[in-house]
DNA sequence: GTTCAATCTGGGAGCGCTCCCAGATATGAT
DNA sequence: ATCATATCTGGGAGCGCTCCCAGATTGAAC
């Protein structure tokens, strides 16, 4: 009945290519896989009817085969705070990993937290996709969920953060959040501050713990006192800024050290509506080196860190893992930059 | 030798849940895929099973056989603008595109244009995968290659700006620019405001053109003349807004309408470098409403569009393409909304 | 000429599913 | 009891590849 209907032709397989260069199916196979063992003449007609035909090999088949999808995945959990506190990061990140994967011929399959919503659903649908060859996990605060279970699998994955636990088994490419926030607090030592107080980070994350230690073993080194009542404990938000420098400025200080530049921005509003000048009375730093940086008033002294790379490294490393160059847990610190401006007073002195 | 040190154990398939269950691989399948004909007491004795052993199919043979993969695409050409400029609507649409993606239990691939390099490449990639289902491409303007492509090819494609050509061949969700630009400049013209100029966007580019088309329109509604001196073609960047700006400040005008949000940034910039009030002496109104249009002085009047639902739209019809389940070429305009802030001048009167 | 290794080529087997068809069993009407 | 029908169940075939092994061809060495 409906035979010369056929809407939806068969595609193109390695016999119909066999066929066409009178060569058999695995001969092609050699060909489009590079393999050795093919005379030259052979390859050469076989190509070019690959070509003429436009013919590409089908990759489901090749790869319940293979075992390998040529595919990783990239979760970034809970994205709404990262979507409209802070666009950059995320995209900026995603631009690396998507780099990365290109150039090695890999496709990116990406996963979004939803607003409001539960992560539990899209872990269960993360876990059961059995098409990607290795896990990108950006985020590391409460996924706990996510890396135990992977933990326990043999799929490669990457963070793009230090992991809460689990240090040693874990990879990881991030930066040095330590060396940093000393490098930035001991900047504004040398500028003659002497009382700095800090906004910190979420403390349950590595990165908002580490900048806090880099903040005290500077003023250690520098021979300063470490006094509790600079330190106020934020979340990364520009509200925790605003809120964390009111209860501040019970203190005497000279300089706040913001645990990101989005704080930040809730610290010079909060000074500004306090009519303190920042940075001849009070000297403000943040963490990051967003664009809207350099934009603020004033300019912001901060620390650069390298987004695109971190996310292109990590997807390099995850590659490497999966295609076997490296072996088991690999961690990456990337340097920073400490950028200055004009809210850290540099410009008085 | 090895047989005790096999590192990498064969996951579990369809027959090994089949043996457990004491019932055949057909059975086993028909209860995965929630198929009649299976008694209730051995669809529950095979799901316990499944459950336990916390099986999962494997996707590639399933895929080998029906065709399909339960994944979409994302194509994102040259974003490094996108990114720079407006880190907003990138996010928010992978977010909707996410969102009713995961809700149908897909997944999806994501290919980033990348900074400066040319998207050749990129575009060989995305043509060459045949992993995915069904393909949004987003920013329609140049990506003629890829359009071309896909309307020789039986892969359902949706765009989420209005194609440059074939218009009625191709799927797309949009806004209706056109009426919101209208609805805007009328909004200015019962203001009062009789000389009002107007930056572009890139008049290549559909929204562009419907957004100058609607402004015409509604100055032909109202009676107005459209002046020609009054109209600068800009490309949606702050750089054109401001110098645009600049362009316009030769004639008597008292309102200037913005392509974009960004464009009205560099309006706002000019204005104010000429010391000219805004809304007193010019009003000044933009379009997208971006997070920050409600943080700039004076707040701007603008143009509120559902990004997020754009995207969510847009895979929702993409999936219904893919199943079958709607037909053909499917056009979708999104109501938009005027946001009045105080950039226009409607506080004045 | 023979022999041997290196180089090339073809076809069977199998990856883990779905689809189809044949056969078994239960259910109800006669 | 008999038969027709609806409900279940199992196994073969096949999706399009890669991998392996056997066989054919070539070329160099003797």
């Amino acid at each position: 009945m409906n035979v010369s209907t056929n809407s939806n032709p068969r595609s193109m397989n390695l016999e119909d290519i066999a066929a066409r260069a009178g060569v058999s199916r695995s001969t092609v196979s050699r060909v489009i896989n590079n393999e050795p063992y093919v005379s030259e003449k052979t390859r050469e007609r076989v190509l070019a009817i690959i070509e003429q035909e436009g013919f590409i090999p089908n990759p489901a088949a090749r790869a319940l085969v293979t075992q390998h999808t040529q595919v990783i995945g990239v979760v970034i959990p809970r994205t709404p705070t990262v979507v409209f506190e802070d666009a950059f990061y995320f995209p900026t990140l995603l631009q690396g990993v998507s780099a990365a994967t290109h150039q090695r011929d890999y496709a990116m399959l990406l996963w979004l937290g939803q607003a409001g919503e539960d992560d539990e659903r899209l872990y269960r649908q993360i876990e059961r996709n059995r098409l990607m060859d290795g896990l990108i996990i950006a985020s590391a605060p409460s996924n706990d969920p996510l890396i135990s279970h992977f933990l326990n699998t043999s799929l490669p994955f990457v963070l793009v953060e230090r992991p809460g636990h689990d240090y040693d088994r874990i990879s990881y490419v991030s930066i040095d959040n330590l060396n940093a926030s000393l490098e930035l607090v001991t900047h504004l030592i040398n500028l003659g501050r002497r009382r700095i107080a800090t906004v910190t980070g979420d403390l349950t994350i590595p990165d908002g713990r580490d900048r806090l230690d880099g903040y005290k073993r500077a003023l250690q080194i520098a021979g300063l006192p470490v006094d509790e009542r600079l330190i106020v404990e934020g979340n990364f938000s520009q509200r925790s800024g605003y809120e964390g420098t009111q209860a501040l400025l019970q203190q005497k200080i000279d300089a706040i050290v913001a645990s990101s530049d989005i704080t930040a921005r809730g610290v010079l509003q909060a000074l500004h509506e306090a009519e303190i000048r920042v940075p001849e009375d009070v000297a403000v730093v943040g963490f990051d080196d967003l664009p809207t940086a350099a934009q603020v008033i004033p300019p912001l002294t901060t620390v650069h860190q390298p987004i695109e790379e971190r996310g292109r490294l990590a997807a390099g490393l995850l590659i490497d893992l999966v295609e076997g160059k490296l072996e088991g847990p690999q961690q990456i610190l990337l340097p920073t930059e400490l950028v200055i401006r004009q809210s850290c007073g540099a410009a008085l002195s």
